[in-house]
DNA sequence: TTATTAATCAAACGTACGTTCGTTTAATTA
DNA sequence: TAATTAAACGAACGTACGTTTGATTAATAA
């Protein structure tokens, strides 16, 4: 055989990223094999090839699509809020609504950085660093405008991005809650930690 | 060339670990072969079967390891506190301290749960989930009492345990900030969010 | 209809994999 | 010192890896 009926060379490349994020989810990048790419396709091994450069170049391509997608996501935005609680809740929001729809992108992100070469790493870790600017301002002016206490703008970035984030880790389409519940109690933790109530704040 | 002079086997079991906990974070548990490993020990890969059944249990006795010594700290710890807040304020400061300093741990506990055989996963799991339920009572009890408000105390224990362990994936020895200020800041941020600051609270 | 391009295949390349085997040397015990 | 055990070795097993090559068929353009 050869060209097989029906094939579209749009449908397989997009068959094969799709098939590779999966892949690589499960048995990390490293050690996903293009035999099992190219089994899980429906294709031979060699016509993988057709579609990317290499299997590094494959990886590169997942992961500054991924970040290019996010960062253009935030940017679209309609509504960030005006006051600094608005567009804390705004961020907030945006980031698990976003992330987990997207939970196989996020696992890669967060896990493969190591399989990258200089020159991707260096891309992505760059335009993850621009995310988190978004996050970061928002503390700042926050901090300056007097509507958020004094803090460590660096590590409450970090920290506010990582218990984000974690949601793609246990979030499950059919769980107990909706996303737009996840949302609102996450809101909730952010603006005012486990401790300070609604009958605390102003 | 046999046995070496100076070989001692409790000696290369401890640098069989160590030199696996490395190469699995660099380059995933399936991706680390067993001729990386052995010389890494600076041993034959036949040599390595003398201390693990196969490369299946190695991963198997690193994580069930990490999590029994990781429960058994908790347990093991003097003051937990007496108050709901000064209980919180007790495991945040135990669990960034202790996972900072076993960063590799944490990594391998967080990515390679795919990797593990089906009894091994159910094992760590359980493990993990006895760990969790740590904090999820302080939570359960604070909201009980009154000294927390409402909220929803498995995402809160969820997103609290993403936020601490999350240190470890950008926190350096010699960075900015001590692990006692990253502790402090991180207890600031548990207690009473982004939002509310000390001038807000009781 | 014919020529061209797009999409795939089958086969092979040298290399590396996890693991097993029997052997050899060092350290310990009798 | 002699016998035993501990700790390593070198060589090999069948299998699978990423990738290249050239041929083959399907769809499209002339």
């Amino acid at each position: 055989m050869a060209r097989t009926k029906g094939s579209v060379g749009a449908t397989t490349q997009k068959a094969i990223l799709d098939a590779a994020k999966t892949l690589i989810v499960k048995h990390g990048f490293e050690a996903m094999t293009l035999r099992q790419l190219a089994a899980e396709v429906g294709v031979q091994p060699a016509s993988i090839y057709r579609y990317i450069e290499s299997k590094d170049t494959l990886l590169a391509a997942l992961m500054t699509e991924h970040m290019d997608t996010l960062i253009h996501a935030w940017e679209a935005l309609e509504d960030k809020g005006e006051t600094p609680d608005e567009q804390l809740e705004a961020f907030v929001a945006f980031h698990i609504r976003y992330h987990v729809e997207r939970r196989e992108d996020v696992f890669i992100a967060n896990m493969e950085l190591r399989s990258l070469g200089e020159a991707a790493r260096a891309d992505v870790v760059a335009k993850r660093r621009a995310y988190e600017l978004n996050l970061w301002r928002i503390l700042e002016e926050g901090v300056k405008t007097g509507d958020f206490p004094e803090t460590d703008l660096e590590v409450a970035t970090y920290a506010i991005l990582a218990m984000l984030t974690g949601v793609c880790f246990w979030y499950r389409p059919e769980g107990r809650l909706t996303v737009e519940q996840i949302i609102e109690i996450h809101q909730g933790l952010v603006m005012r930690g486990v401790v300070s109530g609604d009958f605390q704040a102003v």
